[in-house]
RNA sequence: GGGCUAAUAGCUCAGCUGGUAGAGCAGAUGACUCUUAAUCAUCGGGUCGGGGGUUCGAUUCCCUCUUAGCCCA
């Protein structure tokens, strides 16, 4: 397609704006002088950043040595036969200088066809201003890539939010912050995989479509596989496969893997997420409350270089040991609630009340509990705090207590009043597996309950080849990143955030 | 699911009790060979989220839809 087709084909679609339409003009100038505005390989000696700390002790007098730098031009500020400039990588922004007399008056003068946000590439020797702003004194600059659409502006860069979100792209290029928010989180995940495999766990991948999706209790997305004719489920969870793992002699695996879960979009969910689980053989859950500790105080120490993070005006320590709290101790210390009396389902019924929870769909004991747990305790749960030992009805995979069967090996950690792990000792006996499952299937036609975990037959006879006892947790990456990052939405958090199609 | 709020130039935002819109940045043109949110002069740029209504007249008031944010469930 040659020009004028390009520029038609752009004019149709759309009415066109004067930034546009200037910038399609500057290419169109480019090429008719034979720069093409679009360049290829370019063999820089420095990065950005790499340039500001060799030459940060550079004097004023001092000259440094001729580099070759790339990257996007964000500013320019003319002098008639002088300009600044800055162009950005992403290791940094560093001043650039061209001089008429010193890159030549035809280039000097195809300076009119650069545009703000476009890729350039220069060659210049490193000296400092008489304000004393490392800057490159340009030979020459090449046209790496030209945009045809501007950046935000300069000095608020892209605030609208819906925007921010849809358009990451223009986010990132515009707001420094948001890079380094998604460089952190490299960071953090990075981190989280060096300590692991010091651990001696090995990283694995399991499947994400399945013909069931267990793990958890929560609704999962369908799809069809063409080929075979097939609906398969979106995996909710990584763990019934990591333990099939365990089963199979991997002693020590952990998975960081995106899950998906049908339901609602606030600050704390999004349907596509981020977790870590890990399965520890001959483990069991105060080994996980140790590894969860490690994790989060380790994580935070070499990431940011103390256990204390901000998030939302609060401070949080992250320093071990985090407070353990049975979930009978903490029922009763801030809701003044006997947990064994919620068994009675009259009493359940009156707390839920009291706590005005919504029970159209669900009316079993479990459930109010856990609703009635959520509405009045949660909310007190503020600095990191493990929550031990829940009822056996909403664990059906974890191993049931020795001396009380109506509980299980189970702990959640709670930070910010939000759910940050879930972990257990994990139910290795196939027969007791199979009675779970089958109550689960029970709830399932009783309170049509949608997010009753599916009867899984392969899984319960991976078990009856031998599981190992083993001690298994999972970690909401996101949440950890927010709290880490200090941002209050899990869309911060994730590059490109789902949203609704406008229109 | 319910309530509240928001959507105005490419971006960030003003716009009073209704009289068809302004600024800064960005852009164009000109001046300027050490500026850095450069400066100075001139100029262009808007289906005021979509649709409907009230009115002589709606960015403004009412209804509705869409999207987003916050709070509640």
């Amino acid at each position: 397609m040659n020009t004028e087709e390009t520029t038609l084909t752009m004019e149709n679609e759309n009415e066109i704006s004067e930034h546009k339409e200037m910038r399609i003009k500057h290419l169109q100038d480019l090429k008719e002088k034979g720069i093409n505005p679009y360049g290829s390989r370019f063999a820089y000696t420095h990065t950005i950043g790499e340039v500001i700390e060799k030459y940060k002790n550079l004097a004023e007098s001092e000259e440094g040595e001729e580099v070759l730098v790339a990257g996007r031009l964000m500013a320019l500020r003319e002098h008639g036969k002088a300009s600044f400039g800055n162009i950005e990588d992403s290791t940094g922004n560093i001043q650039v200088y061209f001089k008429s007399n010193q890159v030549g008056d035809e280039n000097y003068k195809n300076l009119k066809l650069v545009d703000i946000g476009d890729f350039i590439g220069v060659k210049g020797k490193v000296f400092r201003t008489r304000k004393g702003e490392l800057t490159i004194f340009l030979d020459s600059y090449t046209f790496l890539s030209k945009a045809l659409l501007p950046p935000p502006e300069k000095f608020h860069g892209l605030k609208d939010v819906e925007a921010r979100y849809r358009q990451r792209y223009v986010d990132l290029l515009s707001n420094p912050d948001v890079r380094s928010t998604f460089i952190t989180r490299s960071k953090i995940v990075s981190a989280i995989r060096t300590l692991l495999d010091k651990k001696g766990f090995i990283e694995v991948e399991t499947p994400s479509m399945n013909m069931i999706a267990g793990g958890a209790n929560a609704r999962p997305f369908i799809t069809h596989h063409n080929a075979l004719d097939m609906d398969l489920f979106f995996r909710i969870a990584t763990e019934l496969h990591l333990k099939r793992l365990i089963v199979g002699g991997l002693d020590r695996v952990y998975e960081i893997g995106r899950i998906f879960r049908n339901e609602g979009i606030d600050t704390r969910h999004n349907p596509e997420f981020t977790t870590m689980e890990l399965y520890w053989a001959y483990a069991d859950y105060t080994d996980m409350m140790q590894i969860t500790e490690d994790i989060f105080s380790e994580i935070c120490e070499n990431v940011i270089g103390k256990t204390e993070v901000e998030f939302e005006g609060v401070t949080y320590n992250l320093k071990p040991p985090f407070r353990r709290l049975t979930m009978e101790d903490a029922f009763r210390e801030y809701a003044g609630i006997e947990m064994k009396k919620l068994r009675d389902l009259d009493y359940a019924r009156e707390m839920a009340q009291k706590y005005k929870l919504d029970l159209s769909r669900k009316e079993d004991v479990a459930y109010i509990m856990d609703k009635v747990f959520g509405a009045a305790v949660e909310p007190h749960l503020v600095q990191p705090t493990f929550i031990i030992d829940y009822p056996i009805e909403l664990s059906p995979l974890a191993k049931k207590k020795e001396d009380d069967p109506t509980m299980t090996y189970r702990f959640e950690l709670f930070m910010a009043n939000m759910e940050m792990a879930n972990a257990f000792s994990e139910l290795n006996d196939p027969e007791d597996q199979r009675e779970r499952f089958t109550s689960q299937m029970k709830k399932k036609e009783l309170f049509n309950d949608d997010e009753a975990h599916p009867l899984d037959e392969d899984f319960i006879t991976a078990l009856e080849y031998g599981m190992p006892p083993t001690g298994g947790i999972g970690i909401g990456i996101d949440r950890l990143i927010m709290l880490v990052t200090g941002s209050p939405s899990i869309r911060d958090v994730i590059l490109f955030p789902l949203m609704k199609p406008r229109d």
